[in-house]
DNA sequence: TTTCTTACA
DNA sequence: TGTAAGAA
């Protein structure tokens, strides 16, 4: 047993901040009759495990939650990542606003509209970032998800040639041993799973806790994480490459092109990009395919094109481009298409 | 001496 | 979480 300036100097910490984790209702020390807290072994690991938390940023109500349900540290160390790293691009996209801002001073004199507007434009980088949600609701669906792909829709099957689509992209990416690959919208690892046999290193990333669990249990390997399309759990030039399938409709058109940068930012030299997803292939297109199911009087097709963000082909081929990239399209039919793009 | 509680920054 | 003050 041991009183607790013994315990804070063992720790490295104060008494102070063990009697506020004690306030707090994560630890609960014996006390004797002076009033005195004694500390036990048991109590030295949670205590230890409570400081090790703290240090990577997590609350003291994320931990008290963490401790309780004892099984899922893992889980909540992965969202604990995911919000490290959207704080992390907070500051890049800062850093990156502030230069900018630097450099229009430097340049001329009067230019104070200039950096409002810059700073106008972080603020809306800031929100995009941010303001992800899940409007579908994958959580809920994560358990049926696979089952539901097999089933048609009653008019308008947005999963004909699923499997060729998601065979496609592999067959273009050609995976090596040893590459790492980043599937966004992983879901239940469909896609992603696929690289594993080549022996690549699959990241999977989706952004419902839900989810990662069904493709965590249906593919053990695949290193499953918490982020979505604008802010992906990576480092820089970290992915060989990334796979992505019926996932980037979720984001809307406008953020799609920050979506193809941040790719971009976690993509190596010489990297390979995949999408597979409904789009159009350009805006005439869009305006055909939509007459017919007009004309057919297929509702069901209009509502989910309504409802969701299928891309326009023709813009992912241009901001790829502006990037840098050598881009392929791939059409399987009316509203599913592949772009294949090279860095 | 040591720890405790409470209040406040 | 750090600091301070009075009490046990």
């Amino acid at each position: 047993m041991m009183k607790i300036k013994e315990v804070a100097t063992k720790l490295n910490t104060t008494q102070r901040t063990i009697r506020f984790y004690e306030e707090k209702g994560l630890i609960q020390p014996d006390k004797g009759d002076n009033d005195y807290r004694y500390y036990t072994e048991q109590h030295l690991w949670k205590l230890q495990t409570i400081l090790s938390l703290r240090e990577v940023g997590m609350s003291t109500a994320q931990i008290k939650k963490t401790l309780m349900s004892e099984e899922e540290v893992g889980r909540y160390l992965n969202m604990q990542r995911s919000a490290l790293y959207e704080e992390w691009l907070e500051i890049k996209d800062m850093i990156g606003t502030i230069d900018q801002m630097i450099e229009k001073n430097e340049d001329q004199e009067l230019v104070k509209e200039d950096i409002f507007a810059l700073a106008d434009q972080l603020k809306t980088l800031k929100e995009k970032r941010k303001g992800w949600q899940d409007q579908w609701n994958f959580d809920s669906q994560a358990r049926g998800y696979d089952e539901s792909l097999k089933m048609n829709g009653y008019r308008f099957n947005v999963h004909e040639n699923y499997e060729d689509a998601l065979a496609k992209a592999i067959e273009s990416i050609r995976p090596l041993k040893g590459e790492k690959g980043v599937d966004i919208g992983t879901g239940t690892g469909n896609l992603g799973s696929k690289c594993l046999p080549l022996g690549a290193h699959v990241i999977g990333v989706d952004q419902s806790e839900e989810m990662l669990k069904v493709c965590k249990e249906k593919h053990p390997d695949i290193d499953v994480r918490n982020g979505h399309f604008l802010a992906l759990p990576v480092m820089d030039g970290e992915a060989d490459f990334i796979t992505t399938s019926y996932a980037l409709h979720h984001v809307t058109e406008q953020e799609k092109e920050l979506a193809l940068r941040e790719m971009d930012r976690i993509l190596k030299p010489k990297g390979r990009i995949a999408i597979v997803d409904l789009m159009f292939a350009n805006a005439h297109d869009r305006a055909r395919v939509i007459k017919g199911f007009e004309e057919e009087g297929n509702q069901e097709a209009l509502y989910a094109i309504e409802d969701e963000f299928y891309a326009d082909r023709s813009n992912l081929v241009e901001w790829f481009k502006q990037l840098g990239y050598t881009v392929h399209t791939h059409s399987f039919n009316d509203i599913l298409h592949m772009v294949y793009a090279e860095k």
